[in-house]
DNA sequence: AATGGTGTCAACCGCGACCTG
DNA sequence: TCAGGTCGCGGTTGACACCAT
């Protein structure tokens, strides 16, 4: 048994919101392959319209079984990847070949690193985002580990969730803006703090891709950024221990919900509201002691709004207690002022 | 305990790029 | 050059878990 199939059996024993062997077929079928047939000649339509219900009977959609993953690990293993069509079909698999790749890398490559990610990771993933935008699989190749799938989703649920609370688009200036001095710099302390929590098993760890893979320190053009010298280190840092990838790597993500975040972790935003508003007070300190800080006024002269915006985004998931705090946020900011 | 709302994430889809004969 | 097959990407969907009421 090599070490992938051996991870889809202890999968097994974890109940999985998806892929617990439920049966498939969940949908009734593609939704545009009958609307795209009538556009052609009847006959040819008709003739490929069946065609299509004959393979849809073949086929099987949805959650993956444990005896498909199986099938497709211990193929795989065998044969090596690739050509999933010709793939799907020798292993005997009633699956595309694309859902069998989606499945491969997604799930079941044993390199494939499960879990919140880290504050470190996270810092990535929005700085490169900021480079590249929705180029999912490029951010993903700088994150040993990821998917593309999992960023996209991290993107989509996390970070555009506080756009939604700031009241603002996610590519706008000001939640741009709010990302790079509010939300990074937390970030980099979190995870600088988390790695000088590390530092013992730091020293003796190698040096991980997260390293190698790091970005140079300059956005584009258009969008000024380079990297400050917390950035910097804790992106060169602290990610030792943290994208170390084992072959236990398969544990379902409902195990993870069950445990308690590591340490410097991707603990989630709302649930540490009062994190959340010491953080943001940190960061806006860091603000004025920021370089680019002038910069940043004079090009919005709306720092208030800036602020009022994540005043109101944390109120919204906030305690009594911490929303009377968020709100000295603007004393603080108005006395950096004076 | 039941119910409705929300968040998460695996899996699907269409489309364009690339490959091959 | 072209047509068909394959691959990879980004967007979307929907089942399930969790939480608030």
């Amino acid at each position: 048994m090599n070490q992938a199939a051996d991870m889809v059996l202890q999968q097994q024993q974890q109940p999985s919101g998806y892929g617990g062997g439920a049966v498939a077929c969940r949908r009734a079928g593609p939704m545009m392959s009958a609307a795209a047939a009538t556009k052609r000649e009847p006959a040819a339509a008709a003739e490929e319209q069946d065609h299509q219900q004959q393979e849809e009977v073949l086929l099987r959609r949805g959650p993956w079984t444990v005896d498909e993953d199986l099938t497709l690990v211990n193929y795989i293993a065998q044969h090596g990847e690739g050509r999933w069509n010709a793939l799907a079909r020798a292993a005997g698999l009633k699956r595309t070949g694309k859902s069998c790749r989606l499945r491969w890398l997604n799930y079941l490559r044993p390199d494939v690193k499960r879990g919140d990610f880290t504050a470190d990771e996270q810092l990535l993933i929005l700085d490169l985002h900021s480079r590249w935008g929705n180029r999912w699989s490029k951010i993903a190749s700088h994150l040993p580990g990821r998917t593309d799938n999992e960023i996209k989703n991290y993107w989509r649920t996390r970070v555009q969730k506080h756009a939604k609370q700031l009241n603002c688009d996610v590519n706008s200036r000001r939640f741009k803006d709010a990302m790079r001095f509010l939300w990074m710099p937390r970030l980099a302390e979190r995870a600088s703090a988390s790695a000088s929590s590390a530092s013992l098993v730091a020293a003796a760890a190698p040096t991980t891709a997260v390293v190698k893979a790091a970005p140079d320190d300059s956005y584009d053009d258009d969008y000024h950024y380079h990297r400050s010298p917390a950035t910097a280190t804790a992106s060169s840092s602290s990610t030792t221990g943290t994208t170390t990838t084992t072959s236990s790597s398969l544990a379902s993500n409902d195990a993870s919900k069950l445990q308690p975040a590591a340490a410097g972790g991707g603990d989630d935003w709302a649930a540490a509201a009062d994190h959340e508003f010491w953080s943001t007070a940190s960061a806006l300190q860091q603000l004025t002691a920021a370089d680019h800080h002038r910069g940043f006024q004079d090009h919005h002269g709306h720092d208030d709004d800036l602020i009022s915006g994540w005043v109101q985004g944390f109120t919204d998931a906030s305690s009594d207690d911490v929303v009377s705090s968020l709100w000295s946020l603007d004393d603080i900011w108005r006395t950096m002022h004076c």
